[in-house]
DNA sequence: AGTGCGACCCGAACGC
DNA sequence: TGCGTTCGGGTCGCAC
C-alpha cells in the first residue's frame, strides 16, 4: 500500500523516465480515476503538455506541466509503467499517457481506487486535494507545540489521529503501528491525553521510521512493486505491523491484533500499555 | 465541529 | 476440491 516512502520511490523511478516529455494522447479507460475536471476537459488540457517536473506532498504524485499540474493519488494499489505505444492493455491498466516518442505511461490500479486531478499550477495548494493537507514529517514547524494545539480538543484515540492527513501528512496504516510501537504508546490512547514527551517521540520516529522506508525504497505487502518494479525491502524491518502473534522484538511477548477506528492494528501490550 | 460509518473496489484468504 | 463469504486499505460523503 502506497505510504509516504513508496510515493518518493516511484517519483524517483519516474523522473528519470518521463521527465520533459510532452503529452500526445491519453487514453482514459476507466473514468472514475479521473476525479476532476470532468474527462472531456482533463483530456483537452492535458494534451500538448510536457513534464516539466516530478514532485509529491504527502501520499500525492505531482507531476508539473506547462500550465496545470496532474496530480495522482495511488491509493492502495495504483502503480505506474512504462510501455510502448500499441502495447496491449493488462487487465487492471486504467489511464495510458502517450507521449511524442510513443512511450505509453500505463496506470494500474486492481482496486481502482486512485484518483487524479488536473488543476491550474498556480492553484495547487489553494484548491482541492492539496489544500488541506497538514505538514511534511521533516517540515520545520512540526514541534510539540504544533501537535499539542492539534491534539487538544481531540478525544479520538492516537491511532486514527495520526493517519489524519490534515495534520501529519504521509503516514498510512503501517507505518502509524511502527510509529507508536517505537513510541511505547497504546494506539488507543486518547489523543489529547499524550504528554509532551509522548507528542515529541512520535515526532521523532515519523522522521526515523519515514525516512529508513524512503532509503529502503518502501514496503512491499500483497502486490505492491515501484515504478521499476523493484520490491521495497523496508518490509524486512517491519517490528509489529501484520505479526499478530508473533513475539515483540524488544520484550518478546506476544504482539496482538485489534481494530482502531476500523483499522487492523497491531501492538504489544507490553511495550504499549 | 467532531465523530462514526458505509461506499468505493476486487483479489486473497478464509470457512465450510 | 470447490464454492461462498469476509477482509483490507485511503479517502470521501453523509448522518448524527
Amino acid at each position: 500500500m502506497p505510504e509516504l516512502p513508496e510515493v518518493e520511490t516511484v517519483k524517483n523511478a519516474l523522473k528519470k523516465r518521463v521527465l520533459n516529455l510532452k503529452i500526445k494522447d491519453i487514453n482514459i479507460i476507466y473514468k472514475n480515476i479521473i476525479e476532476f475536471p470532468d474527462v472531456e476537459t482533463f483530456k483537452k488540457n492535458i494534451i500538448n503538455q510536457v513534464i516539466l517536473d516530478i514532485s509529491r506532498k504527502g501520499k500525492w504524485l505531482i507531476f508539473e506541466l506547462n500550465d496545470y499540474c496532474l496530480l495522482s493519488h495511488l491509493r492502495m494499489e495504483g502503480k505506474y509503467n512504462i510501455k510502448k505505444i500499441n502495447d496491449e492493455y493488462d487487465k487492471h491498466e486504467h489511464v495510458e499517457i502517450i507521449f511524442d516518442n510513443n512511450v505509453s505511461l500505463r496506470y494500474k490500479d486492481t482496486r481502482k481506487f486512485g484518483r487524479m486531478y488536473l488543476i491550474k499550477k498556480e492553484e495547487i495548494y489553494n484548491t482541492k486535494p492539496l489544500n488541506e493537507l497538514g505538514l511534511e514529517p521533516w517540515d520545520e514547524n512540526l514541534n510539540v507545540k504544533f501537535l499539542k494545539q492539534k491534539y487538544k480538543n481531540k478525544k479520538l484515540p492516537i491511532k486514527t489521529v495520526i493517519l489524519d492527513q490534515s495534520i501529519i501528512t504521509g503516514i498510512g496504516n503501517i507505518y502509524a503501528d511502527e510509529i507508536l510501537f517505537l513510541s511505547n504508546i497504546n494506539p488507543l490512547k486518547q489523543t489529547s491525553k499524550l504528554t509532551n514527551k509522548e507528542m515529541q517521540k512520535i515526532i521523532d520516529n515519523t522522521k526515523i521510521t519515514l525516512q529508513k522506508a524512503i532509503e529502503l525504497g518502501g514496503t512491499t505487502i500483497r502486490s505492491y512493486t515501484s515504478e521499476e518494479g523493484v520490491h521495497g525491502r523496508f518490509q524486512n524491518e517491519l517490528l509489529v505491523h501484520n505479526k499478530e502473534n508473533e513475539l515483540c522484538p524488544v520484550c518478546n511477548n506476544k504482539i496482538i491484533k485489534i481494530k482502531v477506528g476500523g483499522r487492523g492494528t497491531y501492538y504489544c501490550p507490553k511495550c504499549q500499555k
